[in-house]
DNA sequence: TGGGAATCATAACGTATGTTACATAACAGA
DNA sequence: TCTGTTATGTAACATACGTTATGATTCCCA
């Protein structure tokens, strides 16, 4: 045997310092070089433990979902449902200097996504696992009676999911300030709409957080 | 004089391959040799209405604004403005094949806007006319009494704006099938809640646009 | 109708890239 | 300590890129 170093814990090094490649010169600027310098490494290091520059990106996708989820599994589990669906959706949010770079790194994917099918493939699984998280926690909430019954709770996790998606564009743009309080306010009003048919006044002041500042 | 074209139609040639190269090999896929291929130039021609490839990619970019601004702005003069907003966003989303195609295009902008300061210019200039545009229809629609009259303008524009960029992401990644009949119907569900507070029967039954079908 | 500028094609240049090959260094095991 | 495998660095390779240079072609205009 020779010398021994952690095969896996080597390709999350590489990974990490792609991710922060990408953070700072975007997807065009991902090369071996530059990730092999940021994790201080050589390209010959690199291509040691990843045979592709294509396998390498994948592992700094997987590594990217990997560190939210692990966030998110811990919010998880907070009760009521509904509160927990706020937290978990707040993890997603770029409302940290840390996580809006996290929505370069998505960006990034997302175009890349559009002409490789294997970055297809696993954003495709990212999102299924995302929607299906926020899907199982709305079917809790239903439960909890939080929800109204007749929400179609797959429909209403896309509709998350498109508005922090969108969220995460305007903020990545930088085109209009959309402060972190008002990026939570923008959210907030889509789970009023999901209440109880009942609480009409809670659709009203939920369309309150549109208002001007007196009224939030 | 020798011989003579015009300038501007040859430089909107070149535009609009650089779309199309776009649309089916992304922004890395974006390159001088490939856009003049596919214009049915050589690089000699294109060099002669560019000086660089980032003008070239500047170009483009305003050539896909002007195209969905030529359209919108003929929507635009609908009456009441609630359905002028309607059509606009309509125009906005990935409904068509070639819609989607346009959405391809606004992700490698948006991609490459967060590390190339030009594009980044352009793109806000973009989205802030997006946005003004939105906004001066909801005035009408206000003074119309189409939405409430303490709704504040800019921050509905601003999430209307989120709204269709995220139906967008979702879209362009195939993640999860969202039919047109269903992209309306969660726009329509955000301009449910601009409407007058008296309005309440029209807020429960937007909220019932993310119900099962029966009710859709 | 011929001269000359505008238009476009061809090709070269330097650079950067992903990948591969090879050399060196480090270290586990006998 | 010696040996052989593993880990890493160095460097070469072929390719593709943006850009520039240089010809060839086109066709306006005198």
């Amino acid at each position: 045997m020779g010398k021994t170093v952690n095969h896996d814990e080597r390709r999350d090094i590489f990974a990490a310092a792609a991710l922060r490649v990408i953070v700072q010169a975007g997807i065009a600027g991902l090369t071996v070089r530059a990730v092999a310098r940021e994790a201080g490494f050589t390209t010959g290091a690199l291509t040691h433990y990843f045979h592709s520059k294509d396998q390498l990106l994948i592992q700094a996708s997987e590594l990217s979902g990997q560190l939210v989820r692990d966030r998110m599994e811990r919010a998880e589990h907070t009760r009521p449902a509904l509160e927990a669906i706020r937290k978990v959706l707040a993890l997603a949010l770029p409302l940290t200097p840390e996580r809006r770079g996290y929505w370069r790194i998505w960006a990034g994917f997302w175009e890349r996504s559009s002409y490789d099918q294997e970055v297809s493939r696993v954003m495709r699984l990212r999102y299924d696992e995302w929607r299906g998280r926020l899907a199982r926690l709305l079917a809790v909430a239903q439960a909890e009676g939080e929800v109204a019954p007749d929400v179609d709770i797959q429909h209403a996790a896309q509709s998350l999911v498109a508005l922090t998606d969108g969220i995460g564009v305007q903020v990545l743009l930088g085109v209009s300030r959309i402060p972190p309080a008002r990026q939570r306010a923008m959210v907030d009003l889509w789970l009023e709409t999901l209440k109880d048919r009942g609480g009409v006044m809670e659709l009203a002041s939920s369309a309150a957080a549109l208002r001007p500042v007196a009224a939030g």
